[in-house]
DNA sequence: TATATTTGACCCAA
DNA sequence: TTGGGTCAAATATA
């Protein structure tokens, strides 16, 4: 008896909550159209700042009614430790098409990597990385399949870098870019001497690109992986462009990024940045802009360098 | 010929 | 048991 007005209290609940999820998704919607109509003919980069943002809106909006309709998350923490696969590793069917060696899945992993953080980029945006593509696969319930890259220099300086790489399906012209592991590897298109030694270490490092070319750039070493410009080569159909392209025109720009110092308080960055998205500002306490997971644990920034958000705003 | 991409199979985690 | 991440043979491209 008493179960069942709890029953019908948790539906009324999911009921209210569904229609609060429709209506804030609503919401973002129309807040997006005005936004943008507004920074349409003024500046281009904020009306990218506002593109991701609501893009990551509405993406939590959709995973939020993909939990009320499953019951559980529709994705699972990536903190899980990968077993290493022993040598006594086997293949147990030998009878398919291909057969497999037996050292063949000897240096088997998934899933080690230390961190991961997910972007939501356009095609356009640049990467000071390259990438090689080892794997694709159609994901259950997604109109898109995924695409699998991992860092050139994974053999060669066994950088463990991956990403993948997905077409959002809320704005087919947007991609979901999950970047996983540090970069390791030192790119010659780099200059190694751009990374201070305290800034090599993983989810240390952050980069907020600069217009430059990689010769001369200054970029901010702070993440190489999650918020270095995207590469070209996101749409599938480009092939790998080996030649590394600094362009982030449509990502969160630091004025004068070349007299950075490290050495000085991150908020006074992460302030300025933060500054671009100043019209979303209420939406901050919802953005997962630049929220990062480590060991499967998500945090924002501001909690990583102490940045006091009410300072910010 | 070397390198990159495609794609089916393998294997792990939930 | 199944979805998804990775491997590696086959194939494509420069």
């Amino acid at each position: 008896m008493g179960s069942l007005e709890q029953e019908n209290s948790s539906i009324d609940r999911i009921n209210k909550v569904a229609g609060e999820l429709i209506k804030g998704k609503e919401s973002a919607i129309q807040l997006k159209s005005l936004l943008q109509e507004s920074f349409a003919s003024e500046d281009q980069e904020k009306n990218s700042v506002v593109g991701i943002f609501i893009e990551e809106i509405l993406g939590s909006f959709s995973r939020a009614f993909t939990i009320l309709n499953s019951g559980k998350a529709p994705e699972a923490p990536l903190d899980q430790a990968a077993t290493p696969c022993s040598e006594e590793q086997e293949s147990k069917n030998s009878g398919k098409k291909r057969k497999i060696q037996s050292s063949r899945r000897s240096g088997y992993r998934r899933r080690a990597h230390l961190y991961s953080c997910t972007r939501i980029l356009s095609k356009t945006m640049d990467d000071d990385h390259t990438w090689r593509k080892y794997g694709q696969k159609d994901i259950f319930n997604s109109k898109y399949p995924r695409s699998y890259f991992r860092c050139t220099h994974k053999y060669d300086q066994q950088c463990q870098a991956t990403r993948q790489v997905q077409q959002s399906e809320a704005d087919p012209s947007m991609y979901v870019i999950t970047y996983m592991g540090e970069h390791t590897c030192r790119d010659p298109t780099i200059s190694p001497h751009l990374l201070p030694p305290s800034h090599r270490r993983p989810s240390s490092i952050i980069s907020f690109g600069s217009e430059t070319t990689a010769d001369d750039q200054k970029e901010v070493p702070f993440n190489s992986s999650c918020f270095s410009v995207m590469k070209q080569e996101i749409d599938e159909e480009v092939p790998s462009d080996p030649t590394p392209r600094i362009s982030s025109s449509e990502f969160l720009m630091l004025p004068d990024l070349g007299t950075f110092d490290w050495r000085a308080p991150m908020e006074q960055y992460m302030g300025i940045a933060l500054d671009q998205c100043d019209a979303m500002s209420d939406m901050h306490s919802s953005n997962s802009c630049l929220d990062m997971e480590l060991n499967g644990v998500s945090f924002e920034l501001d909690d990583l360098f102490g940045v006091d958000q009410d300072k910010l705003f």
